[in-house]
DNA sequence: CCAAAAGTGTTTCACTTACACCCATGA
DNA sequence: TCATGGGTGTAAGTGAAACACTTTTGG
């Protein structure tokens, strides 16, 4: 480069997804890890992720790395952070814009396409060690899904399409990581004019049916414009 | 890469810095422009930053080139978003990890020692058309620090050591884009807790002269660890 | 004495919180 | 009939918002 001095350095760009997923009873947050097929760390567990192509953009590798190592597609993806710590991958300069995604697990239920093996769904208490430095990326995620759930509509993208008051509130529960009041926790939720009462309610219970509601996103959409602005 | 397919395309990594500065009067946000001394884009208005070395983390290279490209040194730093689209940059596949910086105007004049020329403090509103994807850089950057100032303590980063009531909130009425009520914040800023009061008043004003205060880094770090949340 | 900003309390309203019982269903 | 979660209202408290005048200082 005419001018500049040093030359600059080659780097490495890679993707790794951290992706969240919520089992079906909603009492639980996990993160969708691969197990490497190939050197380095080969073995070990690490986010889903991979080299950044020559003509796609960060956003575009994210979602190919997380089809060909998972099976996920079409799925709320969101740049989370970069690292890029000189010495974090043996390979030589490798800097890692991190993206997290979430899922419904009922959904999709992942499988793997590539020499990466799925090694499954782990809560995050419970996560094995990582490769590189995945366990920092990881640490990142849940506070920023923290920080953003409070503001806007995340939870829809980790419930199923059809969703009763009782897991929408367990999800809160979850990664807020406190309890909250069913009333309370109820009215607001209605009050914000977002969710669609269904005329149907859950099937296969061992107690009473709970109603079952939508995101109407549209709704959401057009009030935002507006100004409004969720908060739950 | 052994495995790999296709082999991983090199990348070049660059830092980008939005500096956001406030006037001594604090009723105007500017952002710190420089003038490319070389190609490409040459003469053009850019943000400070550059190529990051092979051996530096990419916040050792953000503060290196702060300092190279402005003189800026000790400055809250922060990362803001990575910005990657194919063709972003002329001279190749080029990866800009932007971060943002707060600095008061009065405490650092800012003088470059490189061949990038500072241009100058630009308000929002008439900033000139910057080099590559700047300017979609430029217009991520307030966003974050309108929702960041609401939670954290960034205001002070912007104000002199030892500032009045009446500057904080012309920051925050700024920043924010909407007026506040002089009694209701006067009333909320001291009950944080985090204002200590000076013996001082501001000199050189033609009218009565205010009380000085300034942030208690300090306390405010003892009560975070206690679980409190600045807000304001 | 005038202009300019500093400084100061109270009331109203909205929202948050705390709290307990009956209902519907399937096993 | 029992166990399980679904569904509902009210009262008290807390924090936000609205609001106007007097004080101090330098010019």
């Amino acid at each position: 480069m005419a001018g500049t001095f040093p030359p600059p350095a080659p780097f490495l760009v890679t993707v790794d997804c951290v992706v969240f997923g919520l089992d079906a009873a909603g009492g639980d947050l996990r993160i969708l890890l691969i197990q490497r097929g190939i050197p380095p760390f080969q073995g070990r567990c690490a986010l889903p992720g991979g080299f950044v192509h020559a003509d796609e953009s960060l956003l575009d590798a994210a979602r190919r790395e997380l089809a060909e190592e998972t099976g996920l597609k079409g799925i709320f993806l969101e740049q989370l952070y970069t690292f890029g710590e000189p010495g974090r991958d043996p390979r030589g300069r490798v800097v890692s814009v991190a993206y997290y995604a979430l899922v419904n697990l009922d959904v999709y239920p992942p499988r793997a396409s590539t020499d990466a093996r799925i090694a499954g769904w782990f809560s995050l208490a419970d996560a094995p060690k990582l490769a590189f430095d995945h366990d920092a990326i990881l640490r990142a995620a849940p506070e920023r899904l923290k920080g953003k759930l409070r503001y806007e509509p995340l939870a829809f993208q980790l419930l199923p399409a059809k969703f009763t008051l009782s897991q929408l509130q367990r999800l809160y529960e979850t990664v807020l990581e406190r309890r909250l009041d069913k009333r309370n926790f109820r009215k607001k939720a209605l009050a914000l004019g977002v969710l669609a009462e269904l005329d149907e309610t859950e099937e296969g219970v061992a107690h009473r049916a709970a109603r079952l509601y939508r995101f109407d996103a549209e709704k959401h959409a057009r009030l935002r414009k507006k100004g409004f602005v969720f908060e739950l």
